[in-house]
DNA sequence: AAGTGGTCTAGACCACTGA
DNA sequence: CAGTGGTCTAGACCACTTG
C-alpha cells in the first residue's frame, strides 16, 4: 500500500504518528518491528529507526530491545524551551538592553544555594545582585552566587560594566544543569527594584550550573510582570 | 592523538562538547568538516555526523550546509520540560487524585481563545472548569474550552466522572500545540476554589492544541501554591 | 537463548548556500 | 558551481531484555 512512494524520516515520522494520531495504531498496540515496517515502506531499516527512535524521544512510542514498539498510552505534552540570552532577548523586541549592578560581595552561599549544588559544607560564594532593563524598565532582576573557586578570575572582573551571565557563559562554560520555574509573590525589596507593588505576582526561573560535576552558579531570575516563556511542538 | 580508541557517537558528542568548554574550540571557531573529524577520530562520517547534529540540536554549535559547523558564541540554555499528566503526577508523589467538575456550558469562546486559536470568527464551544486533588488538596484549577466541532463526542461525555484531559488525550490527540507559561495574582474566585488568600502567586501553564490545523482545546492550568516546573540538562 | 532495537560502516546521492 | 552538511542504503554486529 505504501510502496512506490520515497519516503524521508521526517515523512515516515509523520505519517507512523498520524496512524498513532487515528487510531490505526490505538494507545498499547504493538507496532511491527523495524525491519517489517522498512519492508512496509519499502525504504531501509535505518530509515525507519530514524523515524521511530523521533517518535520515542516524542514520548509518543516507547522502544525496548526484544519488547518492540509500542504506543504510549497516555502521552506527556514534551516541549524544548529555550532560555534567552537576556540582552538578545530585549534586543531582538527592538529595544535597548541595560545593565546595573546593586550588590557584590564574598559571603557564605545560604542554604538553599548550597543545597541545590548538593555541597554539604558551608562555602564562602561571590555573590551579585543585578538588575537588566528594557529602554530603562526593568526587565529582570538578577540574583546569583558564583563558585569563585572554579574560576578565580571572576573575582577580577568589573561587573558595573559587564554582564556576569555573558561573561560566565564566556569564560567557564557549564556541563551540567538545573532549572525549576515557578510563580511567587515579589516581597518588598525585589518589588522596589523591579517598579511593581508588593506581591505582585513573578515567574521566577531558577538554575544551577556545574562544570564536570563542580558548582559554577546558581542564579535566580525574577521576570518582570507580564514575562512570559513560550514554546511550541 | 585520538585513534585506536572505539568511539560511539556520544562518546564524539562529549568529546566535542568538552573541546568546545575548555576553548580547544573558541566561540566563533569553525571545526573541522564532518569528513576530516571521522578521519581525525578514526570513524565514519556517519558518526561524526550524529554527534555533531546533537550538538546542533543543543544549540552548541551552528551547521550550514557548505558554510561548516561553527561554535555559537552565546549560547542559550534549551531544557526539554514535560508537562506531566496531572493524575499520573499526584500517583507519583504517593497521594490520591481526584477530580471535580465546577461548571459545563457551551457558550462563545472568549477573544483570547480565539485569538490563541487564530480563528477570526465567534464560535461555540464547550467550556468545562475543574478542579484536581491531591489527598482532598486543591492541585490544579483547570479552565477549559474544547471545540467540539472537531470532535462531537465530547458533548456527551459525562465529565463529572471522567477527567476532561484523558478523555482527551485518548478521544482526539492532537498534532500541534502552543504553550505559555507565566504567572499572576490569583483572583478572588480562583483563590477560593484553591484554598489560598487573594493574590497569591500562581504559575499558570496556558496551552492550545490543534489537531491538522482544526482547534481542538484551549486549556489554561492554575497550579497550586509552591508548583514547580523542573527540567535539567 | 533468541528476538528486537541501537549503533557503526562505507559509499552514494541530494540540497542547500556561500564564494 | 563547488563545497559542505543531510539523508539514504545494505549489511554487520552489539546490547539489552524478555520468554
Amino acid at each position: 500500500m505504501t510502496q512506490s512512494k520515497k519516503w524521508t524520516w521526517m515523512m515516515l515520522k509523520e505519517n507512523i504518528h498520524t496512524k498513532i494520531l487515528n487510531g490505526t495504531y490505538a494507545p498499547d498496540d504493538k507496532l511491527p518491528k523495524d525491519a517489517d515496517l522498512a519492508q512496509e515502506y519499502g525504504c531501509s531499516r535505518s530509515t525507519i529507526q530514524r523515524a521511530m527512535s523521533e517518535l520515542s524521544h516524542m514520548g509518543v512510542v516507547d522502544r525496548r530491545r526484544k519488547g518492540g514498539t509500542c504506543v504510549v498510552p497516555l502521552r506527556e505534552t514534551r516541549a524544548m524551551i529555550t532560555i534567552p540570552i537576556i540582552s538578545k532577548e530585549i534586543a531582538q523586541q527592538g529595544k535597548t538592553h541595560t545593565y546595573k549592578i546593586l550588590h557584590r560581595a564574598i559571603a557564605i552561599a545560604p542554604a538553599h544555594v548550597l543545597a541545590g549544588f548538593k555541597v554539604p559544607a558551608a562555602t564562602k560564594m561571590l555573590h551579585l545582585q543585578s538588575v537588566h532593563f528594557a529602554d530603562n524598565v526593568p526587565y529582570i532582576y538578577e540574583d546569583r552566587w558564583v563558585n569563585f573557586k572554579s574560576i578565580p578570575a571572576v573575582l577580577d572582573v568589573d561587573f558595573s560594566v559587564e554582564n556576569a551571565n555573558e561573561w560566565l557563559v564566556k569564560n567557564r562554560p557549564y556541563s551540567d544543569w538545573t532549572l525549576s520555574m515557578h510563580a511567587i509573590n515579589a516581597p518588598q525589596d525585589i518589588a522596589q527594584i523591579m517598579h511593581i507593588g508588593k506581591d505582585h505576582a513573578i515567574l521566577v526561573i531558577e538554575r544551577f550550573t556545574w562544570h564536570q560535576n563542580t558548582p559554577v552558579t546558581a542564579v535566580k531570575l525574577y521576570t518582570h510582570s507580564g514575562y512570559s516563556l513560550n514554546t511550541q511542538g
